[in-house]
DNA sequence: GACCGAATACTCCATTTCGAGTAATCGAGT
DNA sequence: ACTCGATTACTCGAAATGGAGTATTCGGTC
């Protein structure tokens, strides 16, 4: 279990909507989303309705009043208490103060790549720059569209960390493919040449039963398994 | 739906290990932890057991053959098919050349900041400093260990990545902890009146009927809500 | 040789998540 | 007056996730 009652990270925002006045489920989905906020915290409709159930039956929201116009669905509108209130100022204190290993994809990718062949993990991570790029650009042409509208900076803070978050990404990327195409990163040789085995038929098993004898003498560490680092 | 038939990237290491050569569920689960890819890829039992399970479901995995020493649980031992292999190649393939939005936990936290004070935001900013400065430091350690055993670069740059990761995350929030403090950051002294006047009991809802009268000039971009950035 | 903790190898299932589907209403044009 | 796409407001169930629980065996030690 872990350690909130309610711990997708949508509740924390609905928490924060109905900080500011109670409403109802779609309309804290239509705030978040004018609010742009629906880039920084995943928002889909399954989630919402039980995330909102979940924080009620939690004690940190309460039903206001149920009304309906017409045949139209049912609407219940949502108040804060204040355990919910607490709930809220405890958690975002947590998210901002304390960090928490993320999986990322790059970083399963990278974890992985030493399944693919070094000339094409480095062409790969070209295309990434590339988009990465495009995306930098895209996220530079919004902040200066909110500057024209001078919206204040502190309503697009996590656009500013996004950006900073793309551009050592980018930074990163672009000086491993340079690293691997040069062979400066240790131990790319042998990976070549690991592959160059493959290509020729050789099998893996075959390799993993006497590496030096494959690779050379800078396999050694391969003998009995990486220790975990 | 999404593009791929099984999406958990523990799915990818799995077939990751396979490449190699077959082996039985668990064995994978301790490959995997041997090589510290747990840090980098979510694997716990339910998800291997699951994922293995709908691999070969989809024909990217076939079972091998199945064993039982003594009375232990049966062990089912799996092997890739030429599918698995294409399809690992063009997942992780995609993995390190497209970048996909990823929702991290203080970009959740940043983007609903103003609902706290400045002065404690700033303050559990620098709480996060001292914790990644931790971090970062725990890695290089890790770094040199590795180094110290010859362990080329190559089989950690999992590692090297979340390094620059963390190392522009301290740069970021030490900036804006900066920023916030000097109220260099635009909009901080709108978002400091705002929470004077709640501690003097004002309600959000007084304050958006009219925010002009309550916060200033700076505060007719409030007026209509801010448009999406 | 009996005992204990660690390692082996899973199973099970309560939650959670996701997004397609539904159904009514509004508003802008023809 | 009507139609057609957008918006409003949610429902539902299949699939994924997470981690506690189970049952056996091994390796050391008192």
């Amino acid at each position: 279990m872990s350690r909130r009652r309610v711990s997708n990270p949508l509740a924390l925002a609905v928490l924060s909507c109905l900080n500011e006045r109670p409403m109802h489920p779609y309309e804290i989905n239509t705030t978040l989303r004018r609010r742009g906020k629906e880039q920084s915290i995943k928002l889909n409709y399954g989630s919402l309705y039980s995330v909102v159930e979940s924080l009620q039956k939690h004690g940190l929201i309460t039903t206001r009043e149920t009304s309906r116009e017409g045949r139209r669905p049912e609407r219940t509108i949502y108040a804060i208490t204040p355990e919910g209130v607490e709930e809220f100022e405890d958690w975002l204190g947590e998210l901002l103060s304390t960090p928490v290993r993320e999986f990322t994809s790059l970083e399963a990718g990278l974890s992985l790549m030493a399944g693919l062949p070094p000339d094409e993990v480095a062409r790969l991570l070209d295309q990434r720059s590339d988009k990465l790029r495009i995306e930098i650009r895209a996220l530079e042409a919004a902040g200066d569209v909110a500057a024209e509208f001078d919206l204040p900076e502190i309503f697009s803070v996590e656009a500013h960390y996004r950006h900073a978050m793309l551009t050592a990404e980018l930074a990163f990327v672009q000086q491993l493919a340079e690293r691997i195409r040069t062979a400066e990163l240790g131990g790319t040789k042998l990976w070549r040449r690991m592959h160059e085995l493959f290509a020729e038929g050789t099998s893996f098993e075959q390799i993993a039963a006497d590496p030096v004898a494959y690779l050379g003498e800078e396999a050694r560490i391969l003998q009995n398994e990486q220790p975990s680092p």
